[in-house]
DNA sequence: CTTGCAATCTGTAGGCGCTACAGAAGCAAG
DNA sequence: CTTGCTTCTGTAGCGCCTACAGATTGCAAG
């Protein structure tokens, strides 16, 4: 039975952040006192934990919020918490990849540019570039 | 002189997209016809794919709306977009880092589950987890 | 010329995940 | 009692779009 600022502190959550996971159902709202001050439990600070260690691993809320239903569910959950899982380490996957392409195009972008020239190829690439085509016609 | 549907289909920006930069100042905003129309010429037209090209490179619109500033302007802005783009470049490299860190949570996180166990390791790792405390009193 | 549809116009609201503030109320110590 | 911290609710803002409503326009076929 901890006020919110202890339960931010142990959860890792900012106050107003769990204010606003109980606003948009993420996770219950605890009990309250007589003057209506949220009660927390060590229940709802693991859940609040659980939470952030989600985002941490970038879940999106929906993502956390059914994973903490699992977690909490009575039955047998490892399959669905392993789709969930595996379907995330794509998306990760997929955005390391794109992000390594972003970083080969902007090298490329870069490199001549080291000479000081009469104009700057970086801000010409970008203006007069290459394919300008669109939408792409292919796929 | 093009329409907005035109210019959309010519620089890769799609037509809501177009307004949403004229109107948050991303891009000057177009002649219009007597009835109110806009009326694209190439100049703007390679501005919004100047812009579409920074948002593929992930610059923010900020940092994209700075660029084509630069790429405009009479003055030699090379050094201005070399630092632009080095300061982005970091921030690609930085992020490829702390997603790569991800994955290598999340294959540790799902590593054990695979044997169908009476407890979901995944889950149970979330919620009760190493290294509960918070904040991180380090640094 | 009229009908009808497509394109465009403005304005507004929603989505994600927060963050920050205002103004009121409570609580604990000096 | 007063000071000062915490907490409360509600609301608004950020970045970057996306989508829709409702009102005009533009243009082509009948």
């Amino acid at each position: 039975m901890v006020t919110i600022g202890e339960a931010a502190r142990r959860s890792g959550v900012g106050i107003e952040l769990i204010r606003y996971y109980e606003r948009t159902g993420v996770v219950a709202g605890p009990e309250r006192s007589q003057s209506g001050r949220r009660q927390y439990q060590s229940v709802e600070i693991h859940a609040l934990r659980f939470i952030r260690r989600c985002r941490d691993l970038g879940f999106s809320l929906a993502e956390a919020k059914s994973l903490l239903g699992l977690a909490s569910s009575e039955r047998l959950a490892c399959a669905d918490a392993q789709s969930l899982g595996q379907h995330h380490l794509e998306n990760i996957r997929t955005k390391i990849s794109d992000l390594q392409q972003m970083e080969t195009a902007m090298v490329q972008l870069m490199r001549p540019c080291d000479a000081g020239k009469q104009e700057c190829s970086m801000l010409d690439t970008l203006l007069e570039g290459p394919e300008s085509e669109w939408p792409p016609q292919d796929k």
